[in-house]
DNA sequence: CGCAGCAATCGAGTTCTCAA
DNA sequence: TTGAGAACTCGATTGCTGCG
């Protein structure tokens, strides 16, 4: 927009540098550099009428780049803000903070956020990967529980006779879980399974040749008896 | 649509501050 | 005293907006 010559940006900032530091040499600092762009602009001028033009022209630039500066140190505030703000989010930014008197770079800053968050990316992982595997437990446990549940039903269509309200449902659950335990200690648990079909094998494995009618019954005679007492 | 004005942002040089 | 980091300053650039 503003038409870049052909010189280089080196040498394009090697004359801004002379040309700032010269204006800091003048006490009118203003005028001076003014002077200077006069000379390769088209706004040099002449006439007196033309030289209150240009001290209005001077006025309206020096407005600008007060506007300018103040623009420029809201903007430095904001990213001042944006580092502290950080350094507050940051646990360990805080530790150090806390921990000593003086206040951390913002290099420093910027890389114990950059830290942090892989820290943060690498739980996240970390404990996607658990509820996976609790997701799993939870569909084998369904699948245990309708088993259950149909092995509960098939017996009540057996014995259709029996009436189960003369035992209250506390006696039922202890009676249960003494059943369960006993019949437990026959299960090998030691060997590793990778999924669940081979989990249930195991599983159907053992009940087939543990949990048949006369093991059960010769379990429940014992864990009934031993309630009686 | 092209232009001017404006604000926001960036890059670079300079100056200031402070711990070692 | 010195070096690093922060702050300041300035010019350049960019994108948006209103106007003719």
């Amino acid at each position: 927009m503003y038409g870049r010559t052909e010189r280089s940006e080196k040498t394009e900032r090697a004359e801004r540098t002379v040309r700032r530091a010269s204006s800091n040499l003048s006490v009118n600092g203003v005028l001076e550099v003014n002077n200077s762009s006069a000379q390769n602009t088209d706004c040099s001028l002449t006439t007196d009428d033309e030289d209150s033009d240009n001290k209005t022209t001077i006025s309206y630039k020096e407005r600008r780049r007060e506007a300018h500066t103040f623009a420029e140190q809201k903007r430095r505030d904001a990213i001042k803000r944006g580092y502290e703000e950080l350094q507050h989010l940051v646990p360990t930014c805080a530790q150090q903070d806390s921990l000593s008197s003086y206040k951390l770079s913002k290099a420093t800053v910027l890389q114990k956020s950059i830290d942090y968050i892989q820290f943060l990316q690498q739980q996240k992982k970390k404990q996607e990967e658990e509820l996976q595997v609790l997701r799993k437990e939870v569909v084998a446990l369904q699948i245990m529980k309708s088993n259950y549940e149909q092995m509960v039903k098939l017996h009540q269509q057996t014995q259709p006779g029996l009436n189960c309200n003369q035992v209250s449902d506390e006696v039922k659950l202890s009676v249960f879980q003494a059943l369960c335990d006993s019949l437990f200690i026959s299960f090998d648990s030691s060997f590793d399974v990778t999924n669940f079909q081979e989990l249930s094998s195991r599983v159907f494995a053992w009940l087939e040749e543990h949990c048949n009618s006369r093991n059960m019954k010769d379990h429940a005679i014992a864990i009934l008896s031993q309630l009686k007492r």
